[in-house]
DNA sequence: CGTTGACGTTGACGTGACGTCAACGTCTTA
DNA sequence: TAAGACGTTGACGTCACGTCAACGTCAACG
């Protein structure tokens, strides 16, 4: 035989048999006198063994690791492993289709596009807190979409056990959205307009309400916030920065 | 923010992020004098949205497609076809775990060793008929496998077929075994022993018993027989020749 | 006899989403 | 001033092969 032959037999690529030579998972055959590899029935054995190995999930590695050891006693142990990892693929998968399936069903309803793959939590609370229009609520969406994407647990766990209270009560709601409603007459502020301070007063009152643990990381620094004040105009970003001093300010000799 | 602050932000390595502006997929943000990267809030909420993306299981390059259309009605159906991709790896690995299984069961009988693999057909096979533990029936065995293994579905229906009836019925195994008997006494035997012929005959008439309909593919040559003949006796390899010979000989003009 | 086309040989490069290392520059802190 | 943490670019490795190049071999055809 030769190596198409064999190839064709076991239903894989010549590509495959030359590269199992290469990884020595397979023993190279005798060549003919043109040089072409002549293969008996032993190769085809091995080859199929091979194949039902690697079909079965094994590497070439661990497969090499099995036909090599003769009184391989490693295979329940490689097989229990495997099929460990196949049900931790499967667990995963069916986690994945979970959330496509979410994602898909608001994406079929159509609505706010550029936040259609946030988290189903996010999505219920935009939903319920229905902030306006305008483009300081614009940049609280962003913040917030992108603290539900933060890989930080516990500043997300925080983050959201504040939204599921605001969310909850309607007057906290209403005094969420005249914060907004102040914050957007800053738009053309100069940075020492005396509206800031009394809205930043407004803004730690509002927010301490509800982080009664610490609010802030142990190596929580001022300027952190900075980057993320890009986009709010000068006076609504030092309304966020004075808001954030006072509630540092605050709790930090807890 | 520099490349590291972002980075620890979402979750990711600062290799990723880099690996993103490399691929176009996030834009690369102004540098400071000193050549690093300096990040802002846009960019943090740009790589939230395509981690989202990525974890919801787009490709990089879907990823970017979908960020780069703004009017991109195109994810509801690259996720439709994720989840579709998805579900048939569900299926994969399940039919993957329920063969393993099988072999893990039969590993920890701890019977049958290089065949413990085989499909589970061939192994219910094998324990029925109980093949001797001559050289010719080893050869059979492996042969066996081989064709458990072959890529070809009609060859392997075919001898399927042919196993199902002889496992069956008992007096047809008892002539398969009289059978082996016989041909293993031809271990030594020249090639021009007259035991051969009738014998030959012998597996003719047994094997086209349960073969109706036409046993070999159409381009059958009688030499593609010959590399699997190795580890028999010449006077057996003989036998198996002759047989097919009968075979091809009785059915040929159908 | 030459040509065509199928098959064989080796070797190199590509795949996807990064990890890892090298060799170097920059910044902060002791 | 030295160390160590962080930044920069670039190159190579991953896994199980697919694909292509450049070449040799062989059977069949006109």
């Amino acid at each position: 035989m030769r190596i198409g032959e064999l190839a064709a037999l076991l239903g894989v690529s010549t590509r495959t048999v030359r590269y199992y030579h290469h990884q020595g998972i397979l023993p190279e055959p005798p060549r003919l006198a043109n040089g072409y590899r002549e293969y008996g029935m032993r190769d085809a054995v091995a080859l199929a063994r091979v194949r039902r190995l690697v079909e079965l999930g094994l590497s070439l590695d661990e497969a090499r690791d099995v036909i090599a050891d003769d009184e391989s006693r490693e295979l329940p142990e490689i097989l229990a492993e495997i099929d460990a990892d196949l049900a931790r693929q499967e667990r995963e998968i069916q986690i994945r289709r979970a959330r496509l399936a979410e994602v898909l069903q608001r994406a079929q309803d159509g609505t706010l596009r550029p936040y259609d793959t946030a988290s189903p939590d996010l999505v219920e609370f935009l939903r319920q807190v229905e902030l306006p229009a305008s483009s300081a609520a614009a940049w609280d969406r962003d913040l917030l979409v992108l603290m539900d994407s933060m890989a930080a647990p516990p500043a997300r766990e925080r983050a959201f056990t504040v939204l599921d209270q605001v969310a909850a009560d309607p007057e906290t709601r209403s005094r969420g959205q005249e914060f907004y409603r102040r914050l957007d007459e800053l738009a053309e502020a100069e940075p020492d307009d005396p509206r800031i301070a009394p809205l930043a007063k407004m803004l730690a009152e509002y927010t301490l309400t509800y982080m009664l643990a610490d609010p802030a990381p142990p190596d929580w620094r001022p300027e952190m916030l900075e980057p993320f004040l890009e986009g709010l105009a000068p006076a609504q970003a030092e309304v966020i920065r004075q808001g954030m001093r006072h509630m540092s300010a605050g709790k930090r000799p807890r």
